[in-house]
DNA sequence: TGTTAAGCGAGACGGTACGTCGCGTCTTACG
DNA sequence: CGTAAGACGCGACGTACCGTCTCGCTTAACA
């Protein structure tokens, strides 16, 4: 995706491809995914479609991209040696992302096409998907290997309830996630509730 | 959607309808949902484009309708008497569903499209998604006035902790959902384990 | 090139026909045939792109369509009983059709195409060239036959001179055909001038 | 279009020059001159875009350079004395190049864009039709300060006739150019025959 | 012997048009 | 009035080249 430095010809115009972002997130919000094309993100900014076909290989790519610049998407792994309360930090983080409606527009957006196009799907997970897991993945199984998790509740399934039940909000529910959700999810990836 | 019977003029034809339905299943295998259209599903059923648009709003419509023709994707509610034996007779029936691999490339398409297009997501949400929470609610508060789920579990996020891990290993994580799974979500749906 | 008239379907729009025919000779007139192009007359005539490739394979062959609507172009096969009137009518009827600037304009542009695109060539050549050589052919071959025809000079060449001379001014010269120029012909192309 | 000698920098490379002239020649033989790209040149002959945008304008005058580097295709005016000997050397020489044909090509090729490409043509005239026609003239003039040109025949005319037939045959007719027509043109352009 | 300036291959850039695909609408003729 | 057929206006697709613009490098003439 980057130019080396040390070779002939022109080199990738920077400002071009923060234009390029920038219009494809605009416009995303303003007409929706739907109604969001290649030459309507080339006119808005300034750029030719040929040069967004050269870095990226669909519209839902570039997205990605431009989700990946908006700075408060990236989740720390919290570490503060209790396992509840990196649990409840990560999901305060996290919920409080999807409480933006254009993140949650964006990543409506990126999960359906990933259902689509297969291609686009293997990126979606590779980049975007495994990051997250991998984050809550740390904590769940920092607090197995304490004995912190109920029993019969491997780390996966841990890990697939709390991403299932944010993306089936986000996609089916339409529901916003709350407090009164994120305490729940507590009581149940927690050993503790047992007495 | 139907057409009064006391009225001149031809009928609707049923034999039409069929070929619509079947030739929308089969090209959705074939190439895909991204690869599908309208008139395709017209040449290949032998139909007119403009009696498909008659009928059906859109594309996704089409494969819902499709959907809702195959039988067995109507799950009954069980009522066993006993919470844990209806809640395991839900989750077998809905993840038997779930390991044809035809009908889950349907669920992701119709979830893809309800994403991208409102109107389509607000019919996939009141007609396919609704019955099924419904199934599984109805199990679920019957739980709860016995007292049966575990304390600080409301009914509602216990069903959107099933219907989440399942579209989540639908959507996400390409994952097939196996018996494991399922006596996982029976431990942390019921009350019993905790002691 | 038309549609029979017992098929199922819509007709061809007649309307349609026109406008683009008429778009194209109007826009060749005031842009010039290199910056003629397929958007262009579909936007000045208000068709859709693909009526036109629906029916005309190049932008040539709408020009030439275009050419062959416009009266004037259709040169009869005069009949006078003389050879000499024959010839001058002939003559004279081609040569006030080369000095319309738009038709000549038009014969430039047409003659060009026929050279880069072979298959166009071939339909200029069959359709448009040879109706004009045969004209002048029936004239010529007449007054051979009745020994009108200088000696040593065919039939063929007699008519590959005139025509020769006709497209070099066109093409290579840019001089207007005149009065004199058909008077020097006349002169060449008949035996009477020698004694 | 050259570097003046006094002055610092880099001198044009005449390797790249030829390398040029070269590709362009054998690109429009292999694929023919629609097909004929200044990218298509540049990559055949290694050269950069910019390079070929620097000395020339056009494919086109690529291609007019090109034909001038062809050796034989700089046809003397003959002077032997005799108005017939000298046409028929030039007739010969004009015509045994018309068979060539990659020569033809080329000049059907730069005849169609001088018709296109008005700047073109001017230079197309200019420079390579003024020669030819300048060849020929001195033949035809000289014969008519002799008397030897038929009565009523102007010298231009007389010139039209024999560069029309050429062309036409070339570019309207595809017929080859043989001894046949030669010795036709010599009937038509000398006075002799009469009597 | 450096400094300066032009030419060079490479290749990204903003554009324009291409020819194709599919949309949703609209005639047709037929049942 | 429903239906298959198919033309229509429309809009976007992804591609090909255009002519221009940096890049880093090479090659000369001049200081």
């Amino acid at each position: 995706m980057s130019t080396q430095p040390g070779r002939p010809g022109r080199k990738r115009s920077e400002e071009s491809r923060r234009a390029i972002l920038a219009a494809a997130a605009e416009l995303t919000a303003e007409v929706g995914y739907a109604s969001l094309t290649i030459e309507g993100i080339a006119a808005r900014s300034g750029a030719g479609k040929q040069t967004i076909y050269r870095w990226w290989p669909s519209k839902a790519d570039v997205l990605l991209d431009s989700l990946a610049t908006k700075a408060d998407v990236h989740i720390p792994i919290p570490d503060e040696g209790a396992y509840e309360a990196d649990l409840r930090a990560f999901l305060a983080a996290t919920f409080t992302l999807g409480s933006r409606p254009q993140v949650v527009q964006l990543l409506r957006a990126l999960m359906a096409e990933a259902q689509i196009n297969a291609e686009f799907g293997e990126r979606f997970r590779e980049t975007f998907l495994r990051q997250r897991r991998a984050a809550l993945g740390a904590i769940v199984e920092r607090a197995e290997a304490r004995g912190e998790l109920p029993p019969d509740l491997t780390p996966e399934t841990a890990v697939d309830l709390v991403f299932g039940v944010l993306w089936y909000r986000i996609l089916a529910a339409h529901r916003p996630v709350d407090q009164a959700l994120i305490d729940e999810l507590i009581t149940v990836l927690t050993a503790r509730r047992q007495r």
